[in-house]
RNA sequence: CGCGGGGUAGAGCAGUUGGCAGCUCGCCAGGCCCAUAACCUGGAGGUCGUCGGUUCGAAUCCGACCCCCGCAACCA
């Protein structure tokens, strides 16, 4: 019980201004997996997640459908909270960035990063478009003009911001990637940032005019002012801890259940997809220093998920809702392809026909017809069994896997031992046999190995892993229900 | 010379100490009949982006080039 360690993770909390996407599904569910993992090992785990509710995007749409901000933030907010149930998720903490004690730590955040001396006032030059009524940001812009309104010139506009001192952590950002090289993964994305951050940092802007956009965290002691999202959003990696809360120092073991969750879990693992690799693995950092809080344990940079090899976009009408596929294939499913046929840290391929032939294949074909098999042939020679409840050999190969976050090579291992099962099945056939023991020495491995899949699985397919279980850990085994139906 | 990733059988991928080119799906032919028309065996199919170099030997190391994809900061 002392021995117990803590293990916090924490996902990146998707933006409200649409729906849930498949790619956050995959982000979360291996954040889940880690976290289910963990517990099993006995860890206390703590598992983050929730959403980020201000901007000026928010705003905008919460205007677009008449309603409030904070309505359409409810609502929101409720659709991402159904996938708890949908992807049979374990997450402990759904932070809101619009919760109470979230907005408080965020201005107590922004109040020691003032001390530190890291945030000021600047003008600076906003580049409005007429057209749109928008402010447009260089990258959005095509030959110094608006895209959508090329013939109109750009008004310039001066608008007065606080801005965090980014530029001053340079070097700590630097020696804090040199120090430790395992702080990004996968290294390439390491890489990346150090290779940004070498090239100098602009400090940026983390305010906008309440006048303008009054959907944002209030700037302390200035009430022209709201915070820009980003500074907001990213304290929810602890404030969703409970911080500011202070920790007992000197740390009191015997009490150590009284100090506050910010105290027992930071810092913590940070999974995020590669578009926020900037302000996971470097504003925050920097935040975090000049807050002086430790910084994050680890990053964990997922790729993107394309379909048809073309990045998922609603005008080309190859976007999937996970919700949606989880109603007409069912939780493990969803879970399964997600988890074994993504590339922990590279871009992966979905598509419908993909995710079928991978239900058939693996699913129907492979693990379900097994466990009929299997349970069958038992059943019809009335076989008793004692089997261990226990992961072995196989256990340990998944545990090497995972803790090299190779969720689809874990996987792999499983169905390998499937696969050889089938093999073994067919050369041995024992429903030729006549010797109830020889039966038995024939099909008690292969139980066995089915139960030891089924402890294993109730990481990743916590429902299919149950029902494994169920099926295999009775001494008196009968024959299973279809675990995948085949798909029509 | 902005940064980074990638180009391996029809499709999707594995292959980081250089040593006969592998896996899954699909296709063809057998087998089996316990099982969810599932399972097993065998087969066809690749000049490993292009050119050059190092080496007894390179998909794997080095150089040049071509093509594809992200990112390029205040866009969450």
């Amino acid at each position: 019980m002392s021995l117990e360690k803590h293990y916090y993770i924490t996902t990146t909390l998707p933006y409200v201004n649409s729906e849930p996407h498949i790619g956050f599904a995959m982000e979360i569910l291996r954040a889940d997996l880690l976290a289910r993992w963990q517990r099993s090992l006995g860890n206390e785990v703590f598992f983050n997640t929730g959403v980020d509710e201000h901007g000026l995007k928010i705003f905008r749409k919460a205007e677009e459908l008449g309603v409030s901000a904070q309505e359409y933030c409810d609502q929101m907010a409720a659709k991402f909270g159904e996938m708890k149930d949908s992807l049979n998720l374990s997450y402990n903490s759904f932070i809101r960035t619009t919760d109470a004690h979230h907005v408080a730590a965020a201005q107590e955040f922004w109040h020691r990063c003032e001390q530190a001396g890291d945030i000021y006032k600047k003008t600076y030059n906003v580049k409005y478009c007429v057209g749109c009524e928008l402010e447009k940001t260089e990258s959005e812009l095509v030959d110094g003009h608006c895209p959508l309104h090329p013939k109109m010139e750009l008004e310039l506009i001066d608008e007065e911001n606080y801005f965090f001192r980014f530029s001053k952590y340079q070097q700590p950002l630097l020696d804090l990637y040199k120090s430790n090289t395992q702080f990004v993964l996968p290294e390439a994305r390491l890489k990346e940032i150090s290779a940004f951050v070498e090239r100098g940092l602009d400090d940026f802007s983390i305010s906008r005019l309440k006048d303008k956009m009054p959907w944002g965290v209030p700037v302390p002691g200035d009430d022209k002012q709201v915070m820009y999202v980003w500074f907001d959003a990213l304290v929810n990696y602890i404030s969703c801890l409970g911080w500011p809360a202070e920790c007992n120092e000197p740390f009191d073991s015997a009490q150590g259940d009284n100090s506050s969750n910010y105290c027992r879990f930071w810092p913590g693992l940070q999974i995020c997809g590669k578009d926020n690799l900037r302000q996971q693995s470097a504003m925050w950092q920097a935040m975090l220093m000049s807050a002086n809080l430790p910084t994050s344990r680890q990053v964990l940079v997922n790729g993107f998920i394309t379909s048809g090899g073309e990045k998922m976009s609603k005008s080309l009408g190859n976007v999937f809702n996970p919700l949606d596929l989880v109603k007409e294939y069912g939780t493990d499913a969803v879970r399964y392809y997600l988890l074994a046929y993504t590339n922990p840290f590279e871009d992966s391929d979905f598509t419908i026909e993909k995710f079928r032939a991978v239900f058939q294949a693996d699913l129907a074909n492979g693990l379900g017809n097994l466990a009929s098999r299997v349970s069958t042939l038992l059943a019809k020679n009335n076989i008793s069994l004692e089997l261990k409840r226990e992961t072995g050999a196989m256990g340990e190969k998944v545990a090497e896997k995972l803790s090299e976050y190779s969720y689809n090579e874990a996987l792999r291992v499983l169905w390998a031992a499937f696969s050889e099962a089938d093999e073994k099945l067919s050369a041995a056939r024992p429903w030729k046999m006549t010797e109830a023991k020889e039966i038995k020495e024939c099909l008690e491995p292969l139980a066995q190995m089915l139960l030891s899949a089924g402890l294993i699985l109730e990481n990743f397919l916590p429902e299919t892993g149950a029902r494994l279980v169920s099926i295999f850990g009775v001494t008196q085994i009968a024959k299973a229900e279809a675990l995948f139906p085949r798909l029509d």
